[in-house]
DNA sequence: ACAATTATGTAGTGATGACTACATAATATG
DNA sequence: CATATTATGTAGTCATCACTACATAATTGT
């Protein structure tokens, strides 16, 4: 029970001597780059200018971090889908929406390379299973919305009744990854 | 000069107690599945059943025998480009060929999933630049094939004159990489 | 002022990485 | 048989990894 807490201004204790949303926007970029087993904490705590404790004590483990950076990712570089979700136009002009969004998106200098989710799934080294399969679900995710849409286009007649809606996703989803 | 060397049967000195090709084959897997920084020598020496001087001293370093794996690579699995080259079949023709057979290529299941070159290519980790580049060199190197093969059509009047055949071609190596 | 709490910096821990020194075994040639 | 040559096995080297113990500094609440 919190008595009398006004505003909670601060936790109480020595303050953070650094900007933690700044410092998991570096380890998103570091990890995009160079994938999980590829970036090291040394390099991480030096592009931040912090030292070891202070990201453990703000991120908790290099497993921990990096999935807040999947988070981040997320969120901050995928909304291209949202046209997926469109219901006003057809699921043809959504999907293609959605594709060259995703090729404007990929294609800014200042990210690196290609989607940060199918790089990572590669990447899978032993002793990180646990990591590597929640990556997996989350690209299997992204690819599921689409199939999704392009039911509902098929079940609607905008399709024809036969198409392959599993492989159309699979194969938008390979080219908007690539 | 050798003097009076009949065929030359074994080098003399102790001979190699493994199967040079055979552990050559077994590193091309590892490597293709895991990467390059994802493949310990540990890994390597359990799967191919020697001790790390051995390897050493048949492959000569993990850079070393990481190259030679890709060679055998190319050598192995990238012969669907040919189709390319063949002259007697329109453009259109050969790259459908070549993708169909690529993609028959990649969808075994005995080989870990993908194209080794690309996969490689985002794990590029400090400390190996060079080998990073020469990775590069090697898919840029396919991807001019295809621009070639792209170009020749175009200048036969086989694809229109305006056809950005660079994009093309970027394209449908994406493709076949996915 | 004092206690409680949280962050920081120095320095180090145990594990694992690539790679090798050294003695020894197995083959060729004289 | 002797010598040169090459491979093997044991064991260890040095670097780097993720992670942390510990003393100390900075803040809040009483």
């Amino acid at each position: 029970m919190k008595q009398a807490a006004p505003p909670p201004k601060r936790p109480a204790g020595r303050p953070r001597a650094f900007d933690r949303e700044h410092a998991l926007a570096i380890a998103l970029d570091l990890f995009w780059r160079h994938g999980y087993d590829g970036t090291s904490i040394p390099q991480l705590t030096a592009a931040m200018g912090i030292s070891p404790p202070s990201l453990y004590a703000a991120f908790g483990s290099k497993d921990a971090l990096y999935r807040e950076a999947v988070k981040l990712y997320l969120m901050q570089y995928t909304s291209f889908m949202n046209h997926l979700f469109d219901e006003k136009i057809s699921a043809r002009e959504a999907v293609e929406r959605a594709l060259l969004a995703a090729a404007k998106q990929f294609a800014q200098a200042e990210h690196a390379p290609g989607c940060m989710i199918s790089s990572a799934e590669l990447q899978a080294s032993p002793g990180n299973e646990a990591l590597a399969e929640d990556i997996a679900k989350l690209r299997k995710a992204a690819q599921h919305i689409m199939y999704t849409r392009l039911e509902v286009a098929r079940k609607s007649g905008e399709l024809p009744g036969n198409t392959d809606t599993a492989s159309l996703a699979a194969f938008y989803a390979m080219i908007s990854q690539g």
